[in-house]
DNA sequence: CTCCTGATGTCAGTTCCTGTCATGACCGTA
DNA sequence: TACGGTCATGACAGGAACTGACATCAGGAG
């Protein structure tokens, strides 16, 4: 596989997390990011689509291993159960949270890359009502599980790097689950 | 106020749209666009901040006419109760689907739009939630509700513009807001 | 050793977007 | 009428994001 410097890849996601964290993003420039990784910037479109792309390298493995839980998880759960059982896996997922915490600060301080962490969390969303779909629940009842989970698990990963306590995420996912529950529940 | 030929602004959304939906968003250069308009690029950049925000000049409207709605709402209604109240608003701001298909047809055709739609989602999300914490509703419940309302929304208009029975969009909204409440209540 | 494959470099070009200065229409005032 | 101020627009230059086309170079297969 790989000639030359191997890892290509990984050296221009941390010279791009390392540079917008600095410097910032738009600040950055592309060429500077490559150089830094001892490449040219047209390798650098070559591995990722765009300047935004390089910070959302694992979401679609995030994606993956969420639709194979909804996929795996046993028979007789609500729509919504499934979901929960799902971001219960996700926890795992996250072990430390250094790393998302760093990433975190460079995404919510540009709103160019909370654009793309939106459409990466629609893309997920989508994603887990077609897995919920597979299982045979109705379309509607699907998108609306998919999405309120999605939102559950924004509003916790939001809680968990911005909190010092170091809770682990799957606690404050169970929590965020709950008070969404509570809050729609109210008529 | 206008010298000139006026309404430069209302123009260029026009000319914008038209041209998104015939040749496609990307096919489409500013330059074009501002040509069409009788304008040039540069003053088409004056009025829009970029090529996709001159689709949605009609998003802070929205976002205005929602939160004085949560402000005025009457006391004694849940966090929940106070959103869905509000959004029975917006029904009547959206009184022909035409415009809003054509235009929901061009944004979905293309994910940097999508993109620029959720964001502008995002922010609707966190101006309700502002408003609801003015009303003494506490930060996680506030965010829950509005973040909650305004996916049963996008649901809503989703449906409302794909439809052809021409329902009016209220009546989509409260069957959202339904299936909302009882997806997320099965545990 | 030679051929082939695939990752990278080089270069030219388009488009988005911005800074800067010039222009010209309208308005108020004398 | 004349004149100056204001402000939307035009004209121009330039940076940076991205793309297509072609060259190059390391290593593996034969």
């Amino acid at each position: 596989m790989g000639r030359w410097e191997p890892n290509a890849r990984d050296r221009l996601q941390r010279a791009a997390l390392e540079l917008y964290g600095s410097r910032g993003y738009e600040q950055t420039t592309v060429a500077e990011i490559a150089a830094r990784a001892g490449l040219t910037e047209r390798t650098f479109f070559r591995h990722f689509a765009d300047k935004r792309e390089v910070l959302f390298a694992g979401s679609s493995q995030l994606e993956e291993l969420l639709v194979k839980a909804v996929a795996d998880a046993p028979a007789g759960l609500t729509p919504m159960g499934v979901i929960m059982n799902a971001f219960d896996t996700a926890g795992e997922y996250f072990p430390d949270v250094t790393y998302p915490r760093a990433r975190n600060a460079v995404i919510t301080a540009n709103p160019e890359l909370m654009e793309r962490e939106l459409r990466k969390l629609a893309r997920l969303a989508s994603a887990l009502a077609g897995a919920l779909g597979v299982r045979g629940v109705s379309e509607a009842d699907a998108i609306f599980a998919a999405e309120a989970g999605v939102l559950a698990f924004r509003v916790a990963f939001s809680r968990w790097v911005s909190d010092d306590s170091d809770k682990p995420l799957i606690s404050v996912l169970r929590r965020s689950f709950a008070d969404l529950q509570n809050v729609v529940a109210g008529i």
